[in-house]
DNA sequence: TCGCTTTCGCTACGAGTCGTAGCGTAATGC
DNA sequence: GCATTACGCTACGACTCGTAGCGAAAGCGA
């Protein structure tokens, strides 16, 4: 929670954590980090009731009750207002020790699910994405508020996986990070190519066959699926299975 | 190539390939099957100029030569005029017998990408995904002129691979079923988050990278350094093709 | 308490888009 | 000829956009 009217808010415009040196306090009357708050939350109701092509500005500002011109001065559009609408989501990605690279993988994949579950981020999310194809300053609005967290969720997991001897530590920095790269879009793109194009759940069942595939590979794991206990080809799993 | 002035479209409200048995010929004048062309045409010319959220009906029509009443005659709105005009671009994608099924693989992908990195493929395609969150209607028409058709390839592509003997026959159908659907989500997933959200080049190396993830798994090949050095603690299926 | 500065709420505005209605005309089949 | 449908065109009300101008409010320092 942000505090209440104590000091001036500018992360809006300039973009979550950039915190760009400017001079800690201005004179004159400080914008309402309240009204921030509530424009937020005004703007992922609206995207839940509306949807990303019906929401206007005019009726944000009225949910929130703020004048439109308020919403004006800090967010240049209806693009950069939802991506920090929806970035708020996102605050609560996390990835504990599961015990295991197989645990922690399941897990991370069902916790993106679940955000990508709700309407709100379902219909602002890819939109703001599709806007970002031609305009790079939105572009890399979204990465700096929502694609890099992802991101260094597969940097964790991967650095506990080596400590844990589950993965063979890297030789190359420079092929560790494309690799981690292409870790990210593999995850993150089918998760959200089957909540979104294939419009199917993201569940545990899948999230297991998903891991599976991803750390055994295609020629090992085709259509063998547990027969009855729920573990794959793995020997085993250190942690406790989240009862 | 559409045959010009002959025979009425009527595939474009409602839906390519549904081919409804109405009957085949209705009294009255026909449609214009050129002005068809030229509206899908001039749609995605404006989806290059103007991106989604810039491109208007009026501007459309304007450019295709046709009057505006003209083009809600045929489609409801923006939405499905888009995925229609998008939809014409995955003709293009097919699956040529490349030897092996690395080198199937790595042939739909370098396609599929090509096809994304057409400005008018990224703007409009995304757009739409996002739109049909909130109608159902418009997500099936997506997945029955574009989503199905890449599906196919998948399928195409694995039968020809347990042919060769590269993968084992599926017992279940039921979970072979799953299975393409899963390899589905993560190609397509894949090649559009590393396109439009990363925002970097799918190439061949990529390309060749994101296959050997995909067939071999995390756990052997992360990086290119020779695969013998670092042995994990998980056992390897490798190469051969288990019966 | 008084200025100074910036924000806020409010109203109003021109510009642009939307989707539809109405009309006369063109193209097909009977 | 007839009936039926598609087409081009114009016009329209309703809506949204983004901005400008104004007086009042909320801070700070003297």
């Amino acid at each position: 929670m942000i505090s209440l009217t104590t000091h001036p808010t500018q992360t809006s415009r300039y973009g979550r954590g950039m915190q760009s040196r400017t001079p800690a306090v201005r004179p004159g009357r400080p914008r309402s980090a309240a009204a921030d708050t509530a424009i937020l939350a005004a703007t992922r109701a609206a995207l839940v009731e509306l949807g990303w092509s019906k929401l206007t500005l005019g009726d944000v500002a009225a949910r929130a009750g703020v004048a439109k011109t308020t919403l004006y001065r800090r967010w240049s559009g209806k693009n950069e207002l939802v991506v920090d609408a929806v970035a708020e989501l996102f605050d609560e990605l996390e990835l504990p020790d599961r015990g295991s690279l197989t645990a922690d993988i399941e897990g991370v994949i069902l916790q993106f699910a679940a955000i990508l579950a709700r309407p709100e981020a379902k219909s602002g999310l890819m939109a703001v994405v599709a806007e970002s194809t031609r305009d790079d300053a939105l572009r890399e609005r979204i990465r700096a508020s929502i694609v890099e967290r992802q991101k260094l969720l597969v940097l964790e997991g991967r650095a506990r996986a080596q400590q844990r001897g589950e993965l063979p530590g890297e030789s190359d920095p420079e092929a560790a990070a494309r690799t981690a790269d292409l870790i990210f879009d593999v995850i993150a793109g089918a998760v959200v190519h089957r909540a979104l194009v294939s419009a199917e759940p993201v569940d545990t069942d899948w999230a297991r066959a998903f891991t599976g595939l991803l750390l055994n590979g295609l020629t090992a794991s085709t259509g063998h699926p547990p027969p009855s206990s729920h573990q794959t080809s793995f020997p085993r799993r250190t942690g406790a299975p989240r009862e």
